[in-house]
DNA sequence: ATGAAAGCGCTAACAG
DNA sequence: CTGTTAGCGCTTTCAT
């Protein structure tokens, strides 16, 4: 355990004086010593190791213009959003791959449009080497700041906001919202359900929307009354079932376009003495275990690997910084990624 | 909206020239313009406008040490930590103290003993100002390694790790919780209740049993069978409330040491067929109003200010940032912080 | 394979 | 009040 000199770290210099190198053969070796004579590099590192030496972040920053440090951008139009199990698990995937890349995570934490500035010029100031964000809603300003900042960014989530689809395209990773939506409702039909339901999502988030495109794809002509209209909450589901039912009485099937949705369509469907699967059957979306696991009957849902798409968020955008590397400004078109879902069977469908 | 020009920023020196002054002088607008002529400040501003240029943050801390970011170290040892509303909240705080202080708030998640390897480096590197972390458990090895990488670091929560009392004082932030306890105790017995029993925390954490003294504090002997051990969860408060039931048939009241106990607690008191608060008083404590106000009925508890506190925290650092900037390495013994509690009277007590 | 030297963009004495 | 000058610590040609 070297005891560093209280105040001042050494620097390069006094590693290449300790060791008899020059500053260059230094800097080579903290880098990674290719092209170093072998008793160089470990007399180099003795002396490191020795002086407990520290690169300077700052100063290698100013010359190589990578400052090895990624922003997370939150923005905070709903009231939770921290403690939303989806968000720190996508937080935690970027966090892990962040890591593995040497980059640090720095948190921007956007609570109204005052702070939209703030973001704008920090984003623009060359802090960060690039920035991940989620799209949430389609009217966000964020896009605009981040296009402006021209920072290299990728998106958790598909954008929905106007001009998402034209000019440069934006790389964003998501999951297959729309085929694993499929796949729900052919296990349903496939359970022999007829009338089959939806409780779908806020019409402003595009993964509501894929998930209902989904549904109608397999249900081309969904009857009327099958469709209702629900805001990801739990008393939303509840309220878009009493809906469903009133609308529908002979519905056999539920698809509700999250858990949090389903298990408010569940309860509702408890309370009016249908039974679940044997009445009604009820398929989720997001596997999120702590609500899929804990109703009764336990939800059947589409899983989505939350922790994965935050990873590949971050992968996403080494591979663009990487190429602006190689060609700067190229239209290096990064192209986005989608995730695959998968059903998991529990006992409400 | 000025354009910048692709692929490179520009830096004070096209700023000068632009204005058709020096460096320094531009240095100095930039950074409040004290001692500047006005026309000359105003000269300066325009050219800043028309290029659009943003200072180099790497070019800036190379020579001030100083780089406008805190590490917040987020350590996991449990399952839950983000989702927490206690600790959204502090974090909150802690964001937007940070932005009033124009520093960046860098997230280092430590999910292992592996990293605390890195996370000593990182902080050892002089990448950010301080640090700001929580003090979990007792046997934690952050504050060891903090304190090896000589990084001015505030905690939240008043550490409780065996050589905390000794060796340089470490700041911290915590809640009344000895007072807030006491207040809790006291009301009950204000009400008339005769036998107080505690639902206590757990053995390692000091808020917890800081907790505990102050219901002694107040109850000197505390009868037998009055207290029960929990953990902080709600079916550990469950659990202790049927012990004590069982030890203590005759108990009247009942403060617990968070919230989530003292539900847990009211789910087995009305299952006993007791009513609250006719039979049995309860407190909580936290005000974790998700939990709190959700209950039948509403708990009566001690509020603690926890955005505030994340906010004190950051204050308390800047403070001992300052100070060591005017006395490198003086112990200028910044202190701690403790905030008041208040009692929250709802109908549970 | 190694070293010498030239900056990266900025701030902070120090002169004027 | 303003300009000149000297680095901050590191990487990176370019010689050798």
């Amino acid at each position: 355990m070297p005891e560093p000199a209280p105040g001042s770290r050494p620097t390069l210099e006094a590693v290449a004086a300790r060791a008899g190198v020059s500053r260059a053969t230094v800097s080579r070796v903290v880098n990674g010593g290719a092209g170093v004579r072998q008793a160089l590099v470990e007399k180099v590192r003795e002396a490191v190791e020795e002086l407990g030496y520290v690169p300077n972040h700052a100063a290698r920053t100013l010359v190589t213009r990578r400052n090895g440090a990624v922003a997370v951008i939150i923005a905070e139009p709903e009231f939770r959003v921290f403690s939303d199990p989806f968000f720190e698990q996508q937080v935690r995937g970027i966090s892990r791959e962040l890591t593995a890349h040497d980059s640090q995570l720095v948190l921007l934490w956007v609570e109204g449009p005052g702070d939209y500035d703030r973001i704008g010029r920090y984003l623009g100031g060359g802090h960060v080497d690039g920035a991940l964000a989620f799209s949430v809603h389609d009217n966000d300003e964020l896009p605009s700041i981040i296009r402006r900042a021209q920072v290299p960014a990728v998106f958790g989530g598909r954008p929905g906001w106007p001009g998402a689809t034209a000019g440069p395209a934006v790389p964003y990773v998501d999951c297959d919202n729309r085929g694993g939506a499929r796949e729900a409702v052919r296990h349903l039909l496939s359970l022999g359900r007829e009338r089959v339901a939806h409780i779908a999502g806020p019409r402003d988030q595009t993964s509501a929307m894929d998930r209902m495109d989904g549904y109608q794809d397999v249900l081309l002509a969904a009857g009327p009354g099958l469709i209702a209209q629900g805001d990801f909450t739990e008393e939303s589901g509840a309220r878009a079932m009493a809906e469903l039912l009133e609308q529908r009485p002979d519905l056999d099937a539920v698809f509700a376009a999250n858990d949090l949705m389903a298990s408010g369509a569940l309860r509702v469907l408890r309370e009016r003495g249908l039974r679940v699967p044997e009445d009604v059957a009820l398929v989720g979306f997001d596997d999120m275990t702590s609500i899929a696991e804990a109703t009764d009957p336990p939800l059947t849902t589409v899983r989505q690997d939350i922790e994965g798409m935050g990873r590949l968020m971050v992968r996403l955008l080494m591979r663009v910084l990487n190429a602006d590397e190689a060609e700067p400004g190229a239209g290096s078109a990064p192209g986005s990624v989608i995730t695959p879902t998968e059903l998991v069977r529990r006992a409400s469908a």
